[in-house]
DNA sequence: AATTAGCACTCAGTAACAAAGAGTGCTAAC
DNA sequence: GTTAGCACTCTTTGTTACTGAGTGCTAATT
């Protein structure tokens, strides 16, 4: 659909405003190596563009810069995946240099890292604890009145919770309560736990405890953490550099919108594995209206683990940020695997 | 040293000026029903607060604006605690109404509360983890090479570690070890533990165990868990709002700094009980320059727990703040004591 | 028929200048 | 001791003019 000539001189746009952010004109491009044609043969096919909706004018006398939909069609056919320099190399693999067993600290460690490389916001989901499955679970009173819930899953990830213990129970009960949860609780996901509570566990109980059903209602209570899975960030304020967020009021939408997490969350979850690209308004959301999200996932084996992504300006190094992405993703399924496959 | 008219003066420039944000003129205050006297005499009345550094012009002919020296003089001995409204006291009381029995949602919460409150950003030094006494720690093997060490303390805070297993150590060993580090440690302080770990237990572990000191390194790793009490947050962005901080520079600083949590750590940390002030360049801090800091503790009993701050401007309510600081770090204080006091 | 040179035109940005408004400091009168 | 009055300063605002980068269109060139 697009000449040869209008596919160069798009991408040439392309590039040269992701690089200054300024306006590009006839007579910039003119003077570029890999462009041989005038200024007045570009101006013409650049009014052509413009009228395909790829491109756009500032105001009516100035340079173009690439639309929405400019940017998407680049995306989608011009990207050539940009080859990572050794430098980028070794601080991806410093995320794993260090020996830690810890999924979230490698998680935190990649957000960092991916801020620090791109000059963007790195956002990471934490591991999925939804779909762990129960190690164990501990009840550990603190005094008369409360005790604490700890639930390890497999994967070494341990939530906890206080609660107030039914009156009338002593120590006895509650080991017996303990012993039963994980006789017949672990080993399951963590998602199914509650369903398992009241079809299997609440009969025993009845049997074993007086006061069962307080107890239970306790149990269940702290089972149902809300395993929102956590969210780390890096780069928070690099945003703040970027020449497109001199205006106070932008900054503040993206930055509460950022705080708020929650429209995050939602922004993130909902993506496939592999790359996902969202340009400005695909987002759906009035403070990433200048904003675009490249999203990847990572993976233990075949189970989609969590998400990495990168929120910078639509003007966005797309090419070198997608080589990152995939770069890091791949790695930290790997070494993910390898930690915790065969657990 | 200073006049009652200067007093009146200054107090009504600084009112006038924490109001309005903008340099205050003799005809302004002139006008106002507390002044009574002409433009020329509060000029003259001027001049001299100025030549004794309370207040400061922008350029040659502006009003004049409160210096740090002013604002340090200012709410040292101008300050009249301002009464709390019902909405204000009703949104506090708030933070208390649910049934919450963790420490860490409690102070969350009374970040976000206090944020809103003010409109400024509110940092909360979450319970110090240091001073808690160990209740437990157990050991969850999770496979052959890994294993979650847990701490509970005497508040319910809890702690995990994950550690890499010696090798050749077998489920009954583990238990041993669990028992005897029980035994020896609990009820002792967080702080002291390691130093336990080492006079007492190592004895006991080298009996009993094969592999002991490997054991003993993990332990003791695991046991000094970075005990950095967590910070809280609420309004991060509301310094956005402030007329001062126009400036994406200035504001790019504040927010580094703010994202950092380290400085800001060393800020709310080294502060004795009850309230303290720092006026801008009084915090020793570059970001801060613009900004004041006031902290108040809380504690439970005699025991100083935490610290609640609010960042803002120099140009700051400070008389309202202050007011807040007190309400909510006194009922924070009795509910959090009546809780765990007798724990 | 495609390309390019040339030209009139547009618009943002900058600088220079004037006028208005808010403020000051100082002096002289009250 | 207080205040009215005035000259002066500096910011802010608006006007005007100029420049430079860019465009679209037409006519000449290849």
């Amino acid at each position: 659909m697009l000449t040869d000539r209008q596919l160069l001189i798009f991408q040439v746009i392309v590039d040269d405003f992701i690089q200054t952010a300024q306006p590009v004109g006839s007579r910039t491009l003119s003077k570029k190596e890999e462009v041989s044609f005038s200024s007045a043969t570009i101006r013409n096919e650049m009014a052509d563009l413009e009228e395909l909706g790829f491109i756009e004018k500032t105001h009516t006398s100035s340079g173009r810069i690439p639309s929405e939909k400019g940017y998407r069609y680049y995306v989608d056919h011009l990207l050539s995946p940009q080859k990572l320099n050794q430098y980028d190399i070794h601080k991806v693999q410093s995320i794993f240099a260090e020996r830690i067993y810890e999924l979230e600290k490698i998680v935190q460690k990649s957000a960092k890292i991916l801020s620090e490389l791109t000059n963007y916001t790195s956002i990471v989901l934490g591991p999925a604890v939804r779909d762990n499955k129960l190690k164990k679970i501990q009840i550990v009173p603190l005094n008369k009145e409360t005790a604490i819930a700890i639930i390890i899953t497999d994967t070494g990830h341990v939530e906890n919770r206080m609660f107030h213990l039914p009156e009338n129970i002593d120590a006895g009960d509650l080991e017996k309560v303990v012993n039963i949860l994980n006789d017949r609780l672990s080993g399951a996901p963590l998602e199914s736990l509650n369903n398992k509570l009241y079809k299997e566990v609440a009969v025993l109980l009845r049997h074993h405890i007086n006061n069962y059903d307080l107890m239970l209602n306790s149990i269940a209570d702290t089972i149902k953490i809300p395993t929102y899975d956590k969210l780390f960030f890096g780069g928070k304020t690099n945003m703040l550099s970027q020449p497109e967020f001199h205006d106070i009021e932008k900054v503040k939408n993206l930055m509460n919108m950022i705080e708020q997490e929650e429209g995050i969350y939602d922004l993130i979850r909902k993506n496939k594995a592999g790359i996902n690209i969202k340009i400005g308004r695909e987002n759906n959301n009035s403070a990433m209206e200048n904003c675009s999200l490249i999203t990847a996932s990572y993976s233990i084996g075949t189970e989609q683990l969590g998400t990495i992504a990168i929120l910078g300006p639509t003007r966005m190094e797309y090419s070198r940020v997608i080589s990152l992405l995939n770069y890091i993703s791949a790695d930290l399924s790997a070494v993910l695997s390898k930690l915790y496959q065969n657990s």
